[in-house]
DNA sequence: TTCCAATTTGTAATTATTACAATTTTATTT
DNA sequence: AAATAAAATTGTAATAATTACAAATTGGAA
């Protein structure tokens, strides 16, 4: 894969050393943009890495947070979700199908009020739940035949 | 005590019945704003009610939940907390300490530009995460004497 | 009082995550 | 290249949060 320079570089523009695994969870991390959790990232690289464990998945996604290189989605009671789009952006958790969006076209919120009080901001997660379009529609539907 | 009936009509305005033991969750839940968890909350009613079950803490705040009747924040890995001020205000979690702080002078994000793409938003939240000022001051201190 | 439905309780099961020791891989030194 | 040290991976066991569920209890309606 041509794109496997792009991971190896990207691991360690972050300071993590590239092995086998920690590209596979990097590379799906980076192709897939619907914030898997653990148990889908080794579910879908389990069949390709046939000796990959769970741990190490637990263990590269920690490295991958600690080291700046992925965000965390503490989102639901699923676990937590994975984002290799480090940049702020929202997400919107679907109530009834789960799926989870991205919203890039939010304002941006204030650090700088916080931090005058003392805050030292790090992070900023902002998170809608609701319906999705397309669960939105079918409800409406199905109410309309009511 | 007095506020007893507060309890009560909180609880029915949200169509709960009141019992024993949803009474103590939710008057726990107003009396103390740390954003709880079913642990905390259950190791502080226990001694009082000492016949409580850790599932009826559980099952008081899933359906204090389905009746907005509280909030939730999935905000770390330590559970799920829960907030009886359910009106919109951001939350700041001291990487830290793990204190979770209120942020009630936030802007308020868009429901109208979302709901434009066809989302139905029925919860709203905004997290920041970093280092408390207590935790940042000594922080500061610390790398002051090096 | 009797009966029915709702609630609570306790235990067991499930799921997400971490701990940890043993093995394997990778890098370093000779 | 061989020997050694360090880092990473693996598998299993432990921990923690939550749900499932059946039995016991409570509370209201007939």
């Amino acid at each position: 894969m041509e794109n496997s320079i792009k991971i190896v570089n990207y691991l360690l523009q972050h300071g993590i050393r590239p092995s086998i695994q920690r590209m596979a969870v990097m590379g799906y991390l980076m192709n897939h943009q619907n914030h898997p959790t653990v148990d889908v990232i080794y579910a879908a690289l389990s069949p390709q890495i046939r000796t990959l464990s769970k741990t190490t998945v637990y263990n590269a996604l920690n490295l991958f947070y600690e080291h700046g290189a992925v965000a965390t989605l503490d989102i639901d009671e699923k676990g937590t979700h994975y984002d290799a789009n480090c940049e702020i952006h929202g997400h919107f958790k679907c109530l009834q199908c789960g799926d989870i969006f991205d919203l890039f076209n939010l304002p941006n919120l204030p650090f700088d009020t916080i931090e005058a009080d003392g805050f030292k901001v790090s992070e900023c997660h902002i998170c809608y739940k609701g319906y999705c379009p397309a669960c939105a529609k079918i409800e409406t539907e199905s109410s309309n035949h009511k």
